[in-house]
DNA sequence: CGTCTTTGACCTGCGC
DNA sequence: GCGCAGGTCAAAGACG
């Protein structure tokens, strides 16, 4: 592979290659590039699309520089426009405008609600690389220290940790969207080890939380399946990576994404489609000269399920008990 | 042997 | 304060 090829793969890919569109439906049939408010998006997804949520390319590597008002503008909505989606401000504590998956609409909306607002809420794109580290420097503090022995951890210093860790929380940036697939972890290119696995209430799948392996990477994901759609996976990544793409991926060869498998009318999509928004989700060897057939590539096959309806009932229903 | 998954226990936050 | 649910830890085992 080509370092021009390697480049274009990590900055100037579609990112919905190879996404059947039916997927993201807030996308205009006639427009690839203008948001369709009249599809109900779904909130998970648009998160990728509010300026006041970071990047999916920012999200994942960390290193670019992303104008997130490429967003607004490429799809012509406003960080606070939408009805569905509202940006969360610091401290809020409304949930209800806000929603990643529906299947947490439909239970229990208290707390499930309450619990969307914490995976997802992230007062602005202030969050970087810093609020990792803190987060890991926290993180490791607690691991050096077996649990029983936190012979300091009084309460003064557990208050304090307390507000600490909610603090940075609020600050961890996330970034959620819902793809079509049947496989729960869908590559991306990086490296996860799971690290939990958590059943869902009201919900019989169960949600998986992973941590990239990368050393010094706090970059996190959670990834659930929707009940109320079994096909639809929401997959939910926090933090930024602070590394690339490891070159080499064991049992994927990160050959992943490979444009063979990507849907044609996505990879012609108007130039103006956020080409760098999702570039890291794609790892470099996509033109795998062993033209490796994967998992990916299955899950690819699998994520062409023309199920617009679908995920638009899946949507309205959300959003009808989200907004009042 | 290194890496990853599994899984029960523990921690934390929040509503009542 | 209590209970619930989400999130995390870490030991054990599986796997290549």
């Amino acid at each position: 592979m080509s370092s021009n090829e390697n480049n274009n793969s990590q900055h100037n890919y579609d990112p919905f290659q190879g996404f059947n569109r039916a997927t993201f439906p807030f996308f205009d049939d006639n427009n690839p590039c203008i948001y369709n408010q009249s599809a109900a998006p779904t909130s998970a997804v648009i998160h990728a699309l509010d300026p006041s949520y970071m990047s999916f390319t920012d999200c994942l590597n960390g290193g670019s520089v992303v104008d997130y008002n490429i967003f607004s503008r490429t799809f012509d909505m406003s960080c606070s426009s939408s009805d569905v989606v509202s940006r969360m401000d610091e401290g809020t504590t409304n949930t209800k405008k806000i929603g990643i998956s529906a299947e947490n609409s439909v239970g229990d909306n208290q707390n499930q609600n309450q619990n969307i607002s914490e995976n997802l809420s992230t007062p602005n794109s202030s969050a970087s690389c810093s609020s990792n580290e803190d987060q890991d420097s926290s993180k490791a503090k607690k691991d050096k220290q077996p649990k029983g022995s936190e012979d300091q951890g009084d309460d003064k210093s557990k208050n304090v940790n307390k507000a600490t860790k909610k603090e940075k929380r609020q600050k961890e940036p996330r970034f959620a969207f819902l793809t079509k697939s049947e496989i729960d972890n869908l590559e991306d290119g990086y490296r996860w080890r799971k690290y939990g696995q958590k059943a869902v209430k009201n919900s019989p799948y169960p949600r998986s939380y992973y941590r990239c392996t990368s050393p010094k990477c706090g970059v996190k994901k959670r990834v659930e399946r929707s009940f109320q759609d079994p096909s639809v996976v929401i997959t939910t990544y926090e933090g930024k990576h602070n590394h690339h793409i490891p070159t080499t991926l064991r049992g994927q060869d990160a050959g992943v994404f490979s444009p063979s498998i990507m849907s044609s009318s996505a990879a012609t999509m108007d130039p103006c489609f956020p080409h760098e928004f999702l570039s890291h989700f794609l790892p470099s060897s996509s033109n795998d000269p062993a033209g490796n057939t994967n998992s990916m590539q299955q899950q690819q096959q699998q994520l062409q399920i023309p199920d617009y309806g679908l995920l638009q009932d899946l949507v309205s229903s959300f959003t009808s008990s989200q907004v009042p």
